[in-house]
DNA sequence: TATATTGCTGACTCGCTAGTTAGTAATTTT
DNA sequence: AAAATTACTAACTAGCGAGTCAGCAATATA
C-alpha cells in the first residue's frame, strides 16, 4: 500500500519560476481549442497542472493572459520576421515567396494560426483585446508585406498594383488557410493539403504580379521544395 | 391624460403569421453583431418586439433558429446563383467576375457577410450547426466555382491550374473582404474601400489565370536572373 | 354580452464560469 | 525541531443566459 509509504510524494510542489510557462502554454492550447470567451480558466489552470487560485497569482485576469500567450508567441515571430526582411538582398519575388514559406512554417502550420481565427471571430465582442493585436499583430505584418511591395515594385519586378488593397489580397488566402485548419474539421472528406494550396496560390500570385511579360523561362520549376510540411 | 382613453392600444397584439419572419431579422441581426455563443435569445425576442417565451413558440431552439436565418437568406441566395451560372454563355474570364461581383452584393456587402465569420469562428465549438451549414452553404458554393474554373479550363480561357485548391485559394479574399467588414472595426483609420480591394483583387486574378499564349502550358517558371532591376 | 380559444408574457429553474479568499501544506529559516 | 514564510488549494460569490410554464389578455365565436 504505498499510501503508507513514509517518503510519500507532496501533493503539490512549489515550482515559481516554471509556472507562468506552462499556464502559458495551456492557455494557448485552450484559446487555440475553443476560443477567447469559450476558454474556461479553470480549465487552463487544470492542463497546467495548477488550480485556479494559482493562475490568478501569476496573471491579472484573462485578458492579461491572453495579451501574454500573444506577446509570447506571435509578437516576438514577427520581431524575426522583420529582421529577416531587413537583411534580404535577393529578387523580391524570391522575398515574397520566403516571407510566406516562413510565415507558414513558423506561425500557420503550428498551433498559433489559432490565435488568427480566435481574433477574427471575436474581435467584436472584446474590443480591447482587438485593439491590442491590430496594433502588436495586424499592424505590423501588413506594414512588412506593404513594403516588399514596394520594394518590388520600385525595383520594375511587379506591376504597379496598389500595394495597399494587394497587400490585404495577398494575406487573405494566407490567413484563409490558417482559419480553416481549425475550423469545419469534421465536415471535409480530406482535409486541404497544405503544400499544394500554398504551391497554386504562390503560382496565380507571382504570375498575377509579374511586370510585364518575362523573357525566356526555363523549364517549369514551379515550386522548388522549401521543405515544410513536417 | 391618455391613460384614461377608453380605446387605448393593447399592450400586445396576436400576429401569428408576421412572427416568424420578423424573428429571423433580429435573430440575423444578432447573430451578425454578436456571434453565435454570445447572442443572447432575450435580445432576439426583444428586438423582435416580443418576450423570449414567443421566440419559442416559433423556434425549437437557439440552433434551429440559426438554421432558420441560414436557409432564409444564404441558402436561396445560393440557389439563384447556381441558376445565374448554368444560364450563362460568355467568356469564363466574365462569368468569374460577374460571379464575384454579384456575390459581393448579395452577400458580402449585406450582413450576411457576417454569418460566414460566424461560422469560421464558432464552427469547432458547434459541430452540428458547422455540419449544416458545411453541407448547405460551403460546399455548394465551392461546387460553383470549381465548375467556374473547370469551364474555363477546358475552353482554353484559363491556365490548367489545380482547380480544388485554386478554388480555395480564390474565394479567401472574398471570404475575407467579408469578414474584415465585421471584424477589428474600431482598429482601422480608414475602413477599406471594397471597390478598391475587389478591383485589385480581380486583376491580379485575372491576370494569374490568364492563359499566358494560344498553346496552352503550364505556368511561368519561378527563378529569373538575379540581377535585372531596373 | 358571455364563453371559448390561443398567442403571448414574465418570472422561474438550472447550469455554468470569471474572479475572490480563507485556510493549508510545502519549503525555508532559525 | 520549531517557527516563519509563502505557493498553492478548494470552496465560495455573483451574475449571466438557455430553456420552461402557469397564467393572462387579445381575439374569435355564439
Amino acid at each position: 500500500m504505498p499510501a503508507l509509504e513514509p517518503k510519500t510524494k507532496p501533493r503539490w510542489e512549489r515550482r515559481k519560476d516554471a509556472r507562468p510557462q506552462e499556464l502559458l502554454a495551456a492557455a494557448l492550447d485552450l484559446f487555440v481549442e475553443r476560443g477567447y470567451a469559450a476558454a474556461r480558466l479553470d480549465d487552463v489552470a487544470a492542463r497546467a497542472g495548477v488550480s485556479k487560485g494559482t493562475l490568478y497569482l501569476y496573471f491579472e485576469n484573462k485578458e492579461e493572459l491572453f495579451k501574454a500567450v500573444v506577446r509570447e508567441n506571435l509578437v516576438s515571430a514577427l520581431a524575426e520576421a522583420e529582421d529577416y526582411i531587413e537583411r534580404s538582398t535577393g529578387s523580391s519575388r524570391d522575398l515574397l515567396r520566403a516571407f510566406i514559406l516562413n510565415w507558414w512554417d513558423r506561425v500557420g502550420q503550428t498551433k498559433l494560426s489559432g490565435i488568427s481565427k480566435l481574433m477574427m471571430a471575436e474581435s467584436g465582442n472584446f474590443p480591447d483585446v482587438a485593439r491590442f493585436y491590430h496594433e502588436e499583430v495586424i499592424s505590423r505584418c501588413n506594414a512588412l508585406l506593404v513594403g516588399i511591395l514596394e520594394r518590388g515594385i520600385a525595383r520594375g519586378e511587379f506591376r504597379a498594383v496598389d500595394t495597399v488593397n494587394a497587400n490585404l489580397v495577398i494575406v487573405a488566402p494566407l490567413v484563409m488557410l490558417m482559419m480553416w485548419k481549425h475550423a469545419f474539421h469534421s465536415c471535409r472528406l480530406e482535409p486541404i493539403s497544405a503544400k499544394d494550396y500554398l504551391d497554386c496560390y504562390i503560382d496565380l500570385l507571382i504570375n498575377g504580379l509579374q511586370a510585364k511579360v518575362p523573357e525566356a523561362n526555363g523549364p517549369q520549376a514551379l515550386h522548388e521544395p522549401p521543405s515544410n510540411h513536417h
